[in-house]
DNA sequence: ACTGAAATTGAAATCGATTTCAAATTCTCA
DNA sequence: TGAGAATTTGAAATCGATTTCAATTTCAGT
């Protein structure tokens, strides 16, 4: 391999010189320049980068945390991470929870390392007290999931409000019946939809039944289980809101297989507006989420924190959203 | 930021010595050994990554190039990859080529500045002859797409036999107008499947007509188009091979949407089985991808390369997979 | 007590770039 | 023409680790 000393010394010239060319600074005459574009051409010689990160101290490269690559909603969320990331020529290392707290903390640990110069949560593990710690480490910023103390960027939604107008939306069609499904039991966001939901309920007098609850239901399987669940019961719901489009999917599909029909033996709401709210019979009537800007916004403050040294304070970014109605309600 | 040296003065000792104790070297003294993590500690410790790496000449990550972060089988195949990855401790650097040759190309130039230690390819972008420079440049492994002539390692399927075995079902279920959705035109993967479809109808004397030959087709969207596309048409196929259950799901919605029954009026018939395809209804007939165990083969590859330095040659490794019938056909 | 082997430790070189400081050269304009 | 400014270039320090080599100390077994 060949390295900047070899340029160097092919040239005449000094490293210093060639590092110059490498980086576009002024006050080089043309002739060297030449000289050493030529040098580099012959020799196959590329910065290691390696060596420019040591020096430059800093990576150009930022970590993102997701609980799971195959869940939809976290691949779209990327996607706007990585456009915004792509335009800054920065990397994205991007790390896989599996929603375990260890994990969570050695990918948090790049930042001690310097092996990223900023980390994205896109869920939150530990507890936030844990985590507090990292944050002198390097820039944290937190998208989708949220955490009321935290002293850092945020992005996301008005949870409380999603699930408050979910839940409305299904009052109003004549639903006194009304199950919930949330996502896990330690998310911040998950509670404030489920307080959405039960301040729904109270303002028209309707009592939340604490075995219609469903935890932990996030993916398709989970609402195929929890229709099961449903189905075994002496008393059932109308209708269920749903915390994701996938569960609500899942939850459709299975119900039609034991003989219900959508929405008039059981309304299912999802949440997210994915791509398979379009492709379920009857199509889902969702929450839309605006997903891949979340991912965009969080990455820009990101961006305005490493790039632009700007003090962006800990700002929480509520972004809109709205009901889409479809068939399933 | 604490460096090593730091630690050194703080404990007494040399650079050396608590270079031996990070590393857990043999032959330092308990009592030494206790001195420096101590001190390490209590400055709050960490070693620079980016000094390892320059020192250690290798970066412990591997860059994924993928196309589109969205495509759910991409989402899985990076599951499988990130499963192995985990299991030895190496990072993965995500890079979205978008279909773009020249971000592939940008990608594939990691491994000339020695950012990453290897590149998985899960698409081809570029003509494989202008990538072949980059193989000096560090180790390349192919899956999913494959090219012939490449001289790297390759996991896959046989998708020639993969559409043909498709296609035979269809035509053992009575059918003989079949249409064919393919995904990219310069995929040799897709090319080999519809192959295989050929091959199928000319060994029942059936004829490929043209315009039942449809290219691009690879999300839910493009399922959508391709049925608008069959409902405008004359003489229409009674059948559909297609080359992704996302892009099936969108068909039978769409057929369905405009009164066609499923699969009385159009069999479709999906790839992959991922799990949209148990909640289309019909549930979908498909072709089985093993698409983790894909993606975990390829990464075991490049672990064999790089950390255990075998010479693996290049094989082409042909992974298994099966029919799963289900209401679609 | 002595010898050869093993254990323990540190000084200095190294990985490959960037940047500071200063020296040498060229330019500008009174 | 000469003084001061601007341009051009290089030597050496630096980023923060690891490793080689050699020196010293300790140990095992007569």
């Amino acid at each position: 391999m060949a390295t900047i000393a070899d340029v160097a010394k092919l040239t005449g010239l000094s490293r210093s010189t060639v590092s110059r060319v490498i980086n576009h600074y002024p006050h080089v005459s043309e002739e060297k320049i030449r000289l050493v574009r030529d040098a580099m051409e012959q020799l196959n010689y590329y910065p290691n980068a390696s060596a420019q990160k040591l020096r430059n101290q800093k990576t150009d490269t930022i970590a993102v945390l997701v609980p799971l690559l195959t869940n939809p909603f976290f691949a779209y969320l990327l996607e706007g991470i990585d456009s915004v990331a792509t335009k800054y020529n920065l990397q994205l290392l991007v790390c896989q929870t599996k929603h375990d707290r260890e994990k969570e903390w050695k990918f948090l640990s790049l930042l001690k390392t310097k092996q990223v110069d900023g980390v994205i949560l896109t869920a939150i593990e530990n507890e936030w007290d844990k985590l507090t710690e990292f944050i002198e480490d390097g820039p944290i910023v937190l998208c989708n999931e949220y955490e009321k103390n935290a002293h850092v960027p945020t992005v996301g939604l008005d949870q409380v409000y999603g699930g408050y107008i979910g839940t409305k939306h299904l009052i109003e069609k004549g639903h006194q019946h009304i199950a919930h499904c949330r996502g896990r039991m330690i998310s911040e966001l998950s509670s404030d939809r489920e307080a959405g939901f039960r301040k729904a309920l109270n303002e028209h007098g309707l009592a939340v039944r604490k075995e219609w609850m469903f935890g932990d239901v996030s993916d398709i399987e989970g609402g195929k289980r929890a229709v099961r669940e449903i189905l075994a019961m002496k008393e059932r719901p109308t209708a269920v809101f749903t915390g994701s489009d996938q569960a609500a999917a899942g939850m459709i599909s299975e119900a039609k297989r034991h003989g219900l029909r959508i929405p008039e033996d059981l309304a299912v709401l999802g949440f997210d507006d994915q791509q398979i709210a379009t492709i379920t019979d009857p199509p889902l009537t969702t929450i839309k989420q605006p997903i891949e800007e979340i991912g965009q916004k969080a990455m820009e403050l990101m961006i305005d924190i490493i790039i632009y040294k700007k003090d962006v304070k800990a700002p929480k970014i509520r972004l809109p959203f709205k009901l889409i109605e479809r068939g399933s309600t």
